[in-house]
Formats: structure tokens, C-alpha cells, sequence
DNA sequence: GCCTATCATTCCGCTTCCGAAATGATGGCC
DNA sequence: GGCCATCATTTCGGAAGCGGAATGATAGGC
């Protein structure tokens, strides 16, 4: 059986999947983040988070902005919000001290490790 | 079980991913969701909305607060929010009128297709 | 040194969401 | 019919998010 799970040899898999298959998926997750967390994060706060923890640094606060196509303000107090809860951190930039360098926490590294293994479940249990 | 993808021997389609093709994904149809929509769905919402649409009817008030677990306000909250834009719809029922039916709207089945398809198209973007 | 451009943040009024408690409507049992 | 259980909703005070405008700090051209 090719149940390739955590095999040693590397799964090139290409992702595909009906959109039944997607919708559930989509529905499973946010069902276990709605269950398992008090306060839950927006849509913004969350595709904030995968940004700093997907693509390379620097994040500034302009830069996300653009990217999701909102204010800054509303970067800002997101910003606010994820460094609350320590998931993310930010200091000056002392090249361009205007500038505001977003940073990663070992509690967000492992927040968005969570979330993979969780996505990875949940589409592991998807019907075929 | 004709699967009407585009893949015509398709009929196996374990959807398995790595855990950092499952954040790209879910980061790309987040960042699709914030960017297009002005006003956008908590992750309450988008459970609710997706447990109505893929989970067979009857739904109540009551039925999803235990799904989800939260309380009962706050599903009311969610459907007089996704009511108002008419993605759900809801009525006394009838055989026993203390209860509400939550009931799907054409709307909201596009919403829900277009999800999907979204869904769909970023995984299939994936790097492998 | 000034002036202006460019950062991020704070302030403003407004809307939305939250949980807990109170309320109103209905059903079922005796 | 009376009483209690069970629905969903509304009310309440408080927290958080929003966009737009104003503010403060820094950089760079001159």
C-alpha cells in the first residue's frame, strides 16, 4: 500500500481534489479552530501570520499592507493583536530606523506548526 | 462515483500533502478571501456557512452551538450576520415551532462553489 | 540646516462581536 | 389548565475591529 505518511523517501505529490473534497477540508479545520480556541484570529491576522512564517524576511508593516490589500492602520493593529498573544514580535529596523522589521516567536513557529499538522490531518481524513 | 474533474481516471484521489503545502495553501486562499472581499467572515461564520451547506439538514441553533461550541447567542449573532447578506435563511419550523431551521439560499450555494473552486485552484498551484 | 517624503502609529467615531443573563414563545407532562 | 423544560432571541456592558485623518519619527535631497 502506497500510504506514504511519513515515509522516509520524499512524497512528491501533486495537491489535488475535488471541491467537495476542498469545501470539507476547509470545513474540518475551521472547525477545529473555532472549537479549540477561545479568541480565534481573522482571516487577516491569520494570512499575516503565514506571511512572516512562509515567505522570506524582512516584513515591514508597508509591505504587508500592500500584499493584503488593506490600510496600515490595520496591519498595525494586528500586529498588536498577534504580539499580544506572542505569536509574533516586531522591533526597529536599525538600517531605516522608520521602518519596523516583523519578527517570528518560537510560540508562533509553533502555532503554524500546529496549523500544518492539523490541515495535514484533516485532508489525510477527507473521503475520497 | 463519477468524479467530474478534470481528470478523467481520477478515481482515487488521496489528498495528501506536506505540512508546508498545507499553510501555503491555506495562506494563498486566506490572502485570496481578504483580498477580494470588503467585508469578510469570522472563522465562526465560514463553519457555520459550510456545516449548513455540506452537512444534510435539519440545522438549528442549538445543533450548531454544540457543534462548535460556543453558546447559542453567538450562532444567532452569526446567522443574523450571514442572513443579512444572504448567504443563509431561516425559519420556524413548523412541527415544532420552538425551533428555527437554518435553510440554504442560492447565494449562499455560490459562495460556497466559488470557496471551493478557489480552494481548489490554489492547491493546484502548489510547489510540489 | 531645511524641506519634504516616507515610515509606523495613534486618535476618532462607528460597527461588530463577545459571554452571561434575562426574556419570550412553545411543547410536554401530570 | 398548570407547571416546568426547552427552544431562540434580546439585552447588557465591554472588548476589538474598521477606515480615514492626524501625529511623530526618521531619511534623503539640496
Amino acid at each position: 500500500m502506497a500510504a506514504p505518511g511519513h515515509a522516509s523517501k520524499a512524497v512528491f505529490v501533486p495537491v489535488e481534489m475535488r471541491p467537495s473534497q476542498a469545501l470539507r477540508l476547509w470545513h474540518d479545520v475551521s472547525l477545529g479552530l473555532v472549537r479549540d480556541e477561545d479568541r480565534d484570529l481573522t482571516a487577516r491576522q491569520v494570512t499575516i501570520l503565514l506571511t512572516v512564517y512562509l515567505e522570506p524576511p524582512p516584513h515591514t508593516v508597508r509591505g504587508l499592507a500592500a500584499k493584503l490589500g488593506v490600510t496600515k492602520p490595520a496591519i498595525t493593529r494586528a500586529l498588536d493583536t498577534l504580539g499580544a498573544v506572542k505569536l509574533l514580535d516586531r522591533r526597529r529596523d536599525d538600517d531605516d530606523r522608520r521602518n519596523v522589521i516583523i519578527l517570528r516567536t518560537v510560540e508562533g513557529a509553533l502555532y503554524v506548526e500546529k496549523l500544518g499538522d492539523l490541515i495535514v490531518a484533516r485532508a489525510k481524513d477527507l473521503p475520497r
